[in-house]
DNA sequence: TATATTTGTCGTATATTTACGACATAATAT
DNA sequence: ATATTATGTCGTAAATATACGACAAATATA
């Protein structure tokens, strides 16, 4: 196909898209959840909390490690997760920054 | 496929996972913004602002009216587009508070 | 050393998203 | 009445996402 048009948008769009997509699921949501209340957990125990297989939430894992949501760092045979806050935190600031940009100054509907 | 396991989630994941889809692509931004900033337009000024074809650009107007985040009213043969404030502020304010109670009281990284 | 544990990667099947051309319909303009 | 404009729907191709089993590698335990 002609594919990946993305590129057409501005960078701010783009990567305020990307973060969107990767919050578009709710295993994602729940892992960053999880996260935040565990502070630090392994591997094992995020796919143990998600009711989906072990192969599916590295997956998932590796959706948020591309974007730099979250850490993993090795401790011997385990992996410890944690969240990336520096990046989570001005991620969440250009995107709640947007949504205001969106809905600030509107009445209820002009259509 | 042993499909759609988004069912396994809460409620409140679920729906906050389903808006971050739909602001999952820069089109989708781009069209809420241009709403935004015009309030009121009609279905061909969106595909020409938009650099996608007018069928595509059609495609992600249904995708956000099916969350009805806009509102698309008939007038002759032209139809007015509109954000729908109402819902779109629900979401939004959920949203932030799902963010915020993810990132906060956090520290710089855990791991 | 042999075995179990913990994790990651690869391949694969299916579902969904993205993008658009072709066609249909209704309203407007000529 | 006919042509043009504005919009929506259908079908389809290609890209991506979702989910998982099978296998691999490395560490920890017996």
């Amino acid at each position: 196909m002609t594919y990946a048009k993305t590129g057409l948008f501005s960078k701010d769009l783009q990567e305020a898209s990307e973060f969107f997509k990767a919050l578009s699921h709710p295993a994602r949501l729940a892992i960053l959840k999880y996260l935040s209340e565990t502070r630090v957990c392994i591997s094992g125990d995020i796919s143990e909390f998600i009711p989906l297989g072990r192969t599916t939430v590295n997956q998932h894992l590796k959706e948020l490690k591309k974007l730099n949501l979250i850490r993993g760092t090795i401790e011997g045979s385990k992996v410890n997760y944690c969240l990336n806050n520096k990046v989570l935190n001005k991620f969440i600031k250009n995107s709640v920054h947007l949504l205001e940009e969106i809905s600030l100054g509107q009445e209820e509907g002009y259509c």
